[in-house]
DNA sequence: AACCATGATGAGCACTACTCACTAATGAAG
DNA sequence: CTTCATTAGTGAGTAGTGCTCATCATGGTT
C-alpha cells in the first residue's frame, strides 16, 4: 500500500532542494550519465516536477553551476585586498584556481567540459563572473607594468593565457580521477615562472630604467607610510 | 519507383567514405548535435550499415579523430629535425599547436570537448599521440638545461602545462566562432615567456644590487606597515 | 467550511542511438 | 552460363531519455 506523500513546498524551497541534488549528481555521474529522472528520484519528486521549474536539464546545469560558482568567488576580494605586492597578489589568483579545482573537481569538469562549449554560455553570470576574475589578474600585470616593476614588451593576453591554461593543464590528469597535484608547489613555479619573463632583464640596467624603479620604491614607501599613519 | 541502388563496396573502402562523412557533420555540428541518421543520409547508407563497421557513435569519432591526428602529425618531426636551437625549436613546437587549431578549430573542438573528457581517452592513439610529442617539448626544454642555456630550478613539467594550457586559453574565443588570433604573434609571445622564464640571469651588476636592496627595504616597511594597521 | 491558486503528478510523446532477422549483390566453383 | 556461398547492406523495430500537458489535490486565505 504505496500512498504517496505530496508535500506542497513553497517554490524557492523546492528549488533549491532539486538544485542540491541536482549538483550531487550531476557531479557524481557527468552531465550526459545524469538522468533527469534519477535526480527527480533523489530529490523525491517527479520527473516533471523539475520542468515546473527549469526550462530544461541544461539549464539546471546552468543554474547550478551559477549558484556553486557566486559562492566560490564570495571572500576572493576581501582576501585579495589583504594582500601586498605584485608577486603575492598574482601568486594568490593562482593558487586560488589551483584549490578550487582541487577541492571540487566534479563541478569543475562539469564547467570545463560541458558549460564552456555550449552557446548558452555567454549569458551565464559564470562567464561575466570569470571575465571579473580574469580581468583582475590583467589588472595585477598592469600595475606592475606601471610602476616599473614589470617589462610592458609582451602581450598581458597571453600571459593571462598562459596562466589559466596552465592551471587546467596542470590540473587535467586530477579532473579524470587518476593522479593528484599540489596547489601550492604549481602556485610557486607557476607564480616564479610569470615573475621572471616579466620582470626587467638585468643585463642592460640604463639610467631610465633605474630611476623608474627608484620612483617605483618611492612610491611605494609613501603608500606605505601614509597606510602606517591611517 | 525508387529502386534503391545498393552498390557493394569492399570493407575498408565504405569505412573509409563513412568516415568521412562522418568527419564533416562531426565538425559541422558536433557530437551531440550530429545524428547517425544524418551521418548514414550523406553517406548514402542506411543508419544500420554504419554500425556493420563502428560499435557505436563514440567509437567512430574517436577513428575518425585518429585518423585526423595521425595525418596531422606526419611530417611533425622532419620539420622540427631540421631546425637548431632551443629557441626555434621551442617556437616551432608552440607555433605548430596553434596552427593545428587555426587550420581545423571544428576538430579540435571535438577534442577538447568531448574525446579528451572520455574514459576511452586513455587507450586511443590521440592519446598516445599528444603525450609523444608533449614529452617532445620537455625533450628541448631538458636539453636546454643539460646544456646549461637553462636554468633547472623549475619543474619542467608546470612549464609545459602552462605552454600547451597557454595555447589552447588563448584560442578559446576563436574556438567559440567569436573571434580570431595569429598564430605567429602569440607563438612569439609565448616563446619569449619561456625563454625568459628559464634563461640564466646575467651577473647582477653594482647598480642593481643597490636598487634591489631599496627594493627589499621597501618590502620590509610595507609588511611591517601593513602588520601595524591590521 | 468553502475556495482556489498553484505545487505536484504520471501517462505519454518525440527523438535518437542501436539491434537483428532478413535480402540480394558479388565473385568463385562447377 | 548456372549455381551457390559469402557477406555488404537493409529497414523495421526497440530501449532509453528529455520533455509536455491535462489533471489532481494541498495548504493558505477568506
Amino acid at each position: 500500500m504505496k500512498k504517496k506523500r505530496r508535500s506542497r513546498l513553497p517554490r524557492a524551497q523546492r528549488m533549491q532542494e532539486i538544485m542540491q541534488v541536482a549538483a550531487q549528481v550531476f557531479r557524481d555521474k557527468g552531465y550526459s550519465e545524469a538522468l533527469t529522472a534519477q535526480i527527480a528520484a533523489r530529490a523525491g519528486v517527479v520527473e516533471g516536477t523539475i520542468y515546473r521549474y527549469f526550462p530544461g536539464k541544461r539549464e539546471l546545469l546552468i543554474r547550478v553551476v551559477e549558484q556553486w560558482y557566486e559562492r566560490i568567488l564570495a571572500d576572493y576580494d576581501q582576501q585579495l585586498k589583504r594582500l601586498q605586492g605584485t608577486r603575492a597578489r598574482l601568486r594568490f589568483m593562482i593558487w586560488r584556481h589551483l584549490t578550487v579545482i582541487h577541492n571540487d573537481p566534479g563541478m569543475c569538469r562539469l564547467i570545463f567540459n560541458q558549460l564552456r562549449a555550449w552557446p548558452e554560455y555567454r549569458r551565464t553570470t559564470v562567464f561575466d563572473l570569470t571575465r571579473e576574475y580574469t580581468r583582475r589578474t590583467l589588472e595585477i600585470l598592469q600595475q606592475a607594468i606601471d610602476s616599473g616593476e614589470f617589462r610592458a614588451d609582451l602581450p598581458l593576453r597571453v600571459v593571462r593565457d598562459m596562466i589559466y591554461g596552465g592551471v587546467e593543464h596542470h590540473t587535467w590528469v586530477y579532473l579524470r580521477g587518476e593522479g593528484d597535484f599540489s596547489p601550492d608547489a604549481a602556485a610557486d613555479a607557476m607564480t616564479e615562472m610569470v615573475y621572471r619573463g616579466l620582470a626587467h632583464a638585468l643585463p642592460a640596467a640604463p639610467a631610465e630604467v633605474a630611476l623608474r624603479r627608484l620612483e617605483a620604491v618611492a612610491s611605494r614607501l609613501e603608500h606605505s607610510a601614509g597606510s602606517a599613519t591611517v
